[in-house]
DNA sequence: ATGAAAGCGCTAACAT
DNA sequence: ATGTTAGCGCTTTCAT
């Protein structure tokens, strides 16, 4: 049933070796006349590679590993799109897991991962795990970690600007008349993406001439409270709010439902700008501007790099920074 | 480096047998003692079975591969999570692609698949390589077909009901009073999910006492003209239309920016129902109501299929049809 | 209850 | 230009 590498080599009238010689492309010291013969044995018998063997062999298995907390994201399927095209073009496969932002399941599949001998890994870190993502860079286990920053981690890391980008966000707000401008994030203090995008948020007020008592930011314990509930009761507490940034696009549809229910025109009374850009942010009414992350990008990129140490064994920790741009729309028009 | 089963026997002072027995449970016929000195050596060592290793040897892998179109959808981030979350609780991994359903890049991926011993796949067919699936199901190499149908395929196949969710749609608008109701659609007479639906369209117009005479159906070919385009052209061209069953949600977008722009009212004018339920079905204005599938289910319950057929080795075709529900909502309410 | 030895399918150093 | 041979790390008969 199982054909090997053996089988072609009868057939062929060879030994493994120029089988498997003119299997990795090393034919230059071969006949052109066995060449061929090898080939036909191989069209022949539907000869195909057992990766496995191969891989216990070499030590290389030509597949890295992602983790990501959740696949239910534009965001997450772009950079996936970056990694698999990436991937593809240099020959290497993906195995595939979500951590669900739990350490103890991101620890499992970083060890299950580890066990089928991934080249490496591409990761989007609970942040929990610190001992773990240490003793990956100690035992030069080559691993890109994406989207989010991990505290003194000696490892390569590509982000996107969220200061940068929240910055922007807020500034535009600014600078189009709102005086009152409110930020909304959900609570965590070990997400680094959250806790910039707050900073970018307040770097903006400060060079808008606004003093830290006029920071207005709504952290969501979602544990605590439902996000719908929050927005609610701080719109309610704050009726002198006329511009929202919101952190994430979830939080943004419920915002979008809560002042309609209000009766509050956007953006008439109260404009919004949003993290992230999707499929539907232009077709909200109004339409919905928004913080675009270079997601593909993030993807081909952490692939690249990762692809590249592995081959290169090379780990000078690199830090790589992408740039979000501000996508303007009705959403955020002048009052 | 590399420590290996080897490095723990010798450690335990036993046998690499006895440390691959108690690894894998076979530990009925092991002294309480032993089990305990090489359970300690693991643990000091930190040995990690080699998976590659394991795979060669007993021909089993315990790796699925799957291959969807593209990731960029919730429906497939959701059918993901349901197989991922079987996976994980059967003790398998999952290696990932997307063909962009072109059926080169669909063999490609499926070779690669093959050659990495993975131990079945789940995939959303091109269904374009029908030689390819044949071949598959010849060798009885575990498969599972997702989502689309292939015409005289001898395969397992988990798809949900199309024809009933179109029927629900369009038979929903009709009961609230709708006369005109058009259906769209993206061309293409490959994929058997557009052209159930536009059957189960086709079948609520004729329960419902219309006859072939009125159906009007847009099949937009993506190549020749822009969704939008193709929109406005029909609407221009059919001002007595009242309902629109739209057999994909990024249609649907663009149809609610069209009505928009050509100030017709949702749903006074028009209603809508849409294909699929989304997270920002319920915000948009007004709310679309949808035909939601049980994409998390689709995914369990292909996954479970799968592994079950791997490790019972039972290859008779199983046909599973699971039901989608209407989510009504305010854009198809009466007139 | 434990171990020795063969071998899964492949690659690569070392012949020839 | 091609072949021989020795493993990669594990499981699994078959002995003891």
């Amino acid at each position: 049933m199982k054909v090997t590498i053996g089988d072609v080599a009868n057939k062929a009238g060879v030994s493994k070796t120029t089988v498997s010689r003119i299997l990795n492309g090393n034919f230059n010291h071969n006949t052109e006349e066995t060449k061929k013969r090898v080939l036909e044995a191989i069209e022949e018998l539907k000869y195909r590679p057992n990766s496995l063997a191969k891989g216990l062999k070499s030590m290389r298995t030509n597949v890295i590993g992602i983790v990501l907390s959740s696949f239910k994201n534009t965001f997450w399927a772009t950079v996936l799109e970056g990694v698999e095209d990436t991937c593809r073009e240099l020959g290497y496969n993906i195995m595939i897991c979500s951590s669900g932002d739990d350490p103890e399941l991101e620890e499992e599949y970083i060890r299950e991962f580890q066990m089928r001998q991934v080249d490496g890994i591409v990761i989007n870190p609970t942040a929990l795990n610190t001992k773990l993502y240490n003793e990956l860079v100690e035992i030069k286990f080559p691993m890109v970690v994406i989207n989010r920053k991990v505290n003194d981690l000696h490892a390569h890391n590509v982000v996107v600007d969220n200061i940068r980008g929240a910055f922007m966000a807020v500034d535009h707000l600014l600078k189009n008349g709102r005086k009152h401008v409110a930020a909304f994030a959900y609570k965590n203090k070990y997400v680094s993406t959250w806790q910039e995008r707050l900073e970018g948020y307040r770097a903006a007020l400060l060079a808008n001439g606004y003093s830290s008592s006029n920071f207005k930011i709504v952290e969501i314990d979602k544990e605590e409270i439902s996000v719908k509930e929050s927005i609610i009761r701080f719109v309610e507490e704050n009726p002198d709010i006329d511009g929202i940034f919101s952190t994430n696009n979830v939080i943004t549809l419920e915002i979008f439902e809560v002042l309609k229910e209000m009766n509050l025109k956007i953006p008439e009374e109260i404009a919004i700008v949003s993290y992230d850009e999707t499929d539907w942010a232009k077709h909200l009414d109004p339409s919905l501007t928004t913080v675009r992350q270079p997601a593909y990008d993030l993807g081909k990129v952490s692939a690249k790099l990762l692809i590249d140490t592995i081959q290169s064994k090379k780990f000078d920790p690199n830090k790589v920074i992408l740039q979000p741009d501000l996508i303007v729309r009705k959403s955020s028009s002048k009052p």
